[in-house]
DNA sequence: AACTATTTATAAGA
DNA sequence: TTCTTATAAATAGTT
């Protein structure tokens, strides 16, 4: 989106590269709050620059988008693991699959 | 972006709002994703949609990129208490404000 | 820090 | 849901 088509790959040039970093994190930071708020979505953004000042954006606290993260993932590692008791128990008894 | 101007609210259709979700989801994380190589920045994006479905990118590992974050809003929260020992002793002793 | 030419994202429609 | 397309929005390069 500019004068003119550009690669996805590392911008050499440092200033370049700062200038760009500040223009996208801030179309960044927005479209993550506007997916939220139009979408009903819960949204956790973390951003680090290169020279390590960090941004971020909360639908709601970070905290709890990062718990619920985690829950999701031990979940998702239960039902990946095809030897998981667990997981045979949820088939067993439930819709899972 | 799109045929109409739209206003930054929750979209009550819940198809519509589905659709969108969808559309901007996508859009959400292909723009994380090039700020991490563009600007060599370390990103996190956690998303759940309004029926609890999980999308997440990371430039690095989710866990390290919440791990950094912690790290650095717990020296946020120390210089941001005026009446912290350590705040005080870094004032001190580096050029700390 | 602004400006604009272009690209990109996407809202609405098919 | 997938594809299309007109238009809004983002942004790359410039001033």
């Amino acid at each position: 989106m500019g004068r003119g088509k550009i690669v996805i790959r590392r911008i050499d040039n440092l200033t370049s590269r700062q200038v760009t970093f500040s223009k996208r994190r801030s179309g960044l930071l927005k479209k993550a709050r506007e997916l939220s708020i139009l979408c009903d979505a819960e949204v956790g953004l973390i951003v680090f620059s290169s020279t390590g000042r960090l941004s971020d954006f909360s639908s709601t606290s970070m905290k709890s988008v990062v718990e619920r993260y985690n829950k999701e993932k031990e979940v998702q590692n239960l039902l990946l693991n095809p030897s998981s008791e667990i997981k045979v128990f949820l088939m067993n008894n439930y819709s899972i699959k």
